[in-house]
DNA sequence: TTTT
DNA sequence: TTTT
């Protein structure tokens, strides 16, 4: 029940299809890019719109629903974890990415 | 109102004192980081503990409570939202750095 | 800083037009309720479809906000927090009603 | 996967010990009410407190780690969604409470 | 009293 | 680098 202790809700739309990854295992796998939109007003008086782009990966059952029904530019609620892994890149260097691991999902816009 | 589409909620502790940082503007500026913990028994019934790190800032009034009141250590709440940005460090490669911008603490545990 | 120990978010369509109420003070007031749809299949294999109606206030630029845009039948995001309040009906009897105080507005689907 | 539509998030004290009911069904119900504390200054200057109670059920699982760990003024965390209900009370009138049907507990504070 |  |  840990749950409560980590805990990330976005609401916006995919950058782009989904990549699904059939594991040997059996297990679906399903990555995408989400983007949230935050538009308001700078001291000048413009408009400003900042768009932060997220990371998001989910497993199972959850990622066979993304299979399906998901797709590029949709509108979508998730919530999930969030998570930070290190790996090695081509030149060996240590690299790290920020993901969140997605367990619910919501079709947003039809 | 883009709140609701951008939303971390953690607890967790701190793992170190909190950076305070008195930016010549006059703002305060305050930098820590925060590890979520969660235990689960894996499949030969070991307890395995997954414990993740993240970056938090925080700004103004919620950065002055911070300085205030929060230590290593101490077991907290935040909310926030979650920003990525990139930075080119001392060999001139971009890196990217992700944090959760907090805007609202709870202080837990006394 | 107590809106993380009293939150509610709700995703749902609204039951009827809001009723906007201008106060002596100038201030706005919307009142509003919203249905929560979730549907299961029971253990005949049925599909079960559980409504709950929650009944909303909303004050200020948020009451405003929803005065404009939000119509009967439109999907929302709310967030608030959830207050009890008792008052005493036509025949004396004391009354309790649980409302959210909407803070958060989102406009969905269109 | 409706968990994103209603959500509650309350972190509180108990107001008294949990009652917990052992169905005929073999599941286990628990029944207890959470105080969430809110301090502001009103326009005078004052410190007011405003407190909301909250009538908590949950079952199973859940029912049954309140019934070893969860007792009268312990502060947690609970999540779960807003259900309302009817009954009619020994005088035949038609009665409406609002529950939180708890799904997430996390202890606090030792 | 909504919506899918 | 925290905590239980």
């Amino acid at each position: 029940m840990s749950a409560l202790r980590n805990k990330v809700q976005l609401i916006g739309n995919l950058g782009n299809d989904p990549e699904i990854i059939n594991l040997e295992s059996g297990k679906t796998l399903a990555k995408f890019t989400i983007a949230t939109n935050e538009s308001y007003k700078n001291n000048k008086g413009e408009k400003i719109t900042d768009t932060q782009w997220h990371n998001v990966v989910a497993w199972g059952k959850t990622a066979e629903i993304i299979e399906k029904y998901v797709t590029k530019g949709k509108e979508i609620a998730i919530e999930g974890k969030l998570t930070s892994r290190s790996y090695d890149d081509k030149d060996g260097n240590k690299r790290y990415i920020t993901e969140i691991v997605c367990n619910e999902l919501l079709l947003l816009g039809k």
